[in-house]
DNA sequence: CCACCGTTTTTTGTATACACTATGGGCAGT
DNA sequence: ACTGCCCATAGTGTATACAAAAAACGGTGG
């Protein structure tokens, strides 16, 4: 049943007070993220109004922009729908962070205050120590806090403003495509050796350990699984039809 | 007096027929690329809606893509307005083309058919002969075309998509910034040497031939600009304060 | 049993009305 | 003459109503 989520979030507007179009983004974005929201999931306004409390005119507002950050899909006259990017857009999503995360790093090599470099010491310990005690969920947040945190603080704001965007799409088709059986073993140590080459001022030697990190989460993913989502999806067609 | 624009649009909307926010989006890109919008320019909801015949929903709609596009600012309760990025920005955004268009055009490098490399050589002679003529906006459409050409041909459909926001934003700061004396002398002879890289497969060359390109377009722009823009606002700020 | 077609239901597209907020100009006080 | 306040106006934020399109359903004929 797909009236889980409708409840969670039910839950969290009972609980807070007021609630605008952005709200509506995050929460959304926050649900598609933590997979509450599996891809393809219709969205239709109405619903999300009566649950939000809002009107049509809101939720519009809320999914146009949600459209722009590629978290749905918009066609004319169809409900949106939450993105399910294909193998090949996922390779390409990852070849584009790549570039972009790595220029970031480039630049920061060396322009971070200690302070800010014991922020991130900070969330790669968390990271490890979530690791360590399985909680997975927990390891992603602080993982996901440390690239955040890289695209806040570029010295070109355009570029931290894309990392930003590519993290979350990346999130999405990891959600997508992850396999469970394996652990992201070798991803917290990538993070130690970044933030060495950022402190040493090594530029080169960062954009190579986010290069070589990004492949890694790429490597963990399931890239056959695009036959098998075919297959399933075509017999669920056939059974349903 | 700004009922110009207005004039030209409704023009084209007495010619056309139906008007959808695409449209809308369209022109209003257009019109700020070509200057007819110059920045910070109020673009009123209801008047947008007079003038193209629709109601304030369609433009509404319109003017949040325009915002997501950079095209336009919106803050709330406040009237939207025609974006003119900051000197800062400026330079931000040419670097992150740079970065972009520089992988665009190395993964092009070789990868480009004979017809394409055609359509892309008509183009720059097609420049070259509006250079000549001094014809200063056919020049320009002929250069947006071949860089849009090689975003719409990018191996990588999300590069290319960032590569076309990034030609829009810097025509933008082109818009604002450019010198009206300086002419555009070098420019034509980097589109030549591009076209030659992409032909033998030099991905380094190409990537090497944009940025200074690019490099070469960021100099003629006049970025004293600053000073006075910002002395006034200094001296006005105080006078005000 | 399956495919095709018309009808009903769902969902989006657009216009419009009302409420709230910001902006600008005039007026009184200094 | 200048400053501060108040009110009129302009403009956006939100909700809602109606029209059009798409999807789902059921019935009919092969």
């Amino acid at each position: 049943m797909n009236n889980q989520w409708q409840e969670t979030m039910l839950a969290e507007v009972k609980a807070g007070g007021r609630i605008s179009d952005q709200h509506i983004v995050d929460m959304i974005r926050q649900a598609v993220l933590s997979q509450r929201l599996p891809p393809g999931t219709r969205l239709p306004e109405v619903a999300l109004g009566e649950i939000f409390g809002v009107s049509r005119s809101v939720v519009r507002k809320a999914l146009t922009r949600l459209a722009s950050y590629h978290v749905i899909t918009q066609q004319p006259n169809q409900v949106a729908r939450v993105c399910a990017p294909d193998i090949d857009e996922t390779h390409e999503i990852f070849a584009a962070r790549r570039l972009v995360e790595g220029e970031v790093v480039a630049l920061l090599a060396g322009a971070l205050e200690p302070e800010q470099c014991a922020v991130l010491a900070n969330h790669m310990e968390a990271e490890k120590a979530a690791y360590a005690e399985g909680d997975e969920s927990a390891r992603i947040e602080h993982s996901l806090a440390i690239h955040h945190y890289l695209a806040d603080h570029a010295p070109n704001r355009i570029l931290g403003k894309m990392l930003s965007e590519l993290i979350l799409r990346t999130s999405i088709v990891i959600a997508l495509y992850k396999q469970p059986s394996l652990a992201s073993c070798y991803l917290v140590g990538d993070h130690d050796t970044l933030l060495a080459c950022l402190r040493d001022g090594d530029a080169e030697g960062a954009r190579r350990a986010i290069d070589q990190h990004l492949a890694s989460l790429e490597q963990l993913l399931d890239l056959r699984a695009q036959e098998n989502r075919i297959d399933l999806a075509a017999i669920f067609g056939k059974l349903g039809g």
